[in-house]
DNA sequence: GTCTATAACTCGATAGAC
DNA sequence: GTCTATCGAGTTATAGAC
């Protein structure tokens, strides 16, 4: 039961952390990573043989806090599956407000960063967003019959997260909340129709819609 | 009635356009544009006083493109303006399928890179990301009462580019079309039950729905 | 494990000839 | 307007003492 281990590493990767979720990876140096971290470059080659190993443990970090940081004060606080969904995006508001609209989301910087030209990188990055999306489909199981039978659930939770990410996006670019707020009152509506479309209501008394337009792929994960 | 001017400025502009493009501002070196340009760091810096002014110069240059080059090969093949936001859309997946998912968005890829330190640049960019939303705005007026008659026109055009940044960005973290067929498809279901509560289907005979929650905000434009 | 000093390199930008 | 040469600062990473 070991407390605050507070290593070397560990302080590198807060510092790292930090710094590319404010800057990015390749506007951060090493020189600045090592202030921040308090210690000097030795002890950062002693740790990770190069700057982007450090990169890596910093985004398998993230895949570890997913649960435990962003998820389960949520979750607890909540109970309905749906609500939790929009209490997450309210979550992504809460942390532009705090910043300011300045910094956005973290994995989603890093992923047009560098999904191109770090493969390693790329790899974890997708690992975060699946982790994500995953979390939103349990939800959208969880709500059941609610929804019309034949919703695609793994491909709404792939919704929710295009929609937090170029909401957040937008944010970020126009220093506003508006665009982001936009982003999610649609969603909500789109959740709203949805759900009048659900068993709950009986599916014999909805109107004629096309729910799904094949586009001939699969999910591959 | 000049013909390809091809100026050095000009060579300049696109050269930094395509490189910024695959790489980011901030990777893509002075040396490297020069190369592409086939000219030396003399003419640029007499062209332009600092890099990020060449930057400046690429984002105005996507501004001007923006109906010509985009929209019009696309207006011009489709007439119904729900169609055109989708054929807008398909455009965008085209490009993805072209370069293997590998580069994305432009001006939402240099967005996230420079909204935060480079606030020439994300005026810019927001005027890129308004004036497309305002094209999409447009086509959602053209459609008239198939919408529902309360329905918020830029509200839902801001969302349209919310769902193509947060689809390409999911495309290219991937490297695969499916998080961004994903994103359309669900889109254009939303639509689809959007327009079947549209005047035309008689506004008295559709179920009660929630379509809008107020947030108290406005677009500020 | 952590320190200091520095190697080896690239960066944006400038000077001055032509 | 365009060229070549280069400055000064910043970069990642390494060497070797402790």
């Amino acid at each position: 039961m070991k407390l605050k281990p507070d290593t070397t590493r560990e302080r590198l990767i807060d510092a790292a952390m930090e710094l590319f979720h404010a800057q990015g990876y390749g506007a951060t140096g090493v020189a600045q990573i090592l202030k921040k971290a308090d210690c000097n470059s030795g002890s950062l080659y002693y740790c990770f043989p190069t700057k982007e190993d450090l990169l890596l443990a910093v985004l398998e970090k993230y895949k570890v806090m997913l649960h435990p940081v962003l998820l389960e004060p949520i979750w607890s606080r909540l109970s309905d599956p749906i609500e939790k969904i929009f209490g997450l995006l309210d979550g992504y508001r809460q942390m532009l407000m705090a910043t300011n609209c300045a910094y956005g989301c973290p994995i989603g910087n890093l992923a047009l960063e560098l999904a191109h030209t770090h493969p390693n990188a790329a790899k974890l990055i997708t690992e975060n967003f699946h982790g994500w999306r995953d979390a939103v489909k349990k939800c959208l199981e969880d709500a059941g019959g609610r929804f019309p039978d034949d919703l695609d659930r793994k491909q709404l939770a792939s919704f929710v997260l295009t929609v937090m990410e170029g909401g957040v996006m937008q944010a970020r670019a126009e220093k506003s909340l508006v665009p982001f707020d936009a982003a999610v009152t649609q969603l909500r509506d789109y959740f709203d129709r949805l759900l009048s479309d659900g068993t709950q209501w009986g599916s014999s008394a909805t109107p004629a819609t096309s729910p799904s337009r094949d586009i001939g792929q699969e999910f591959n994960d």
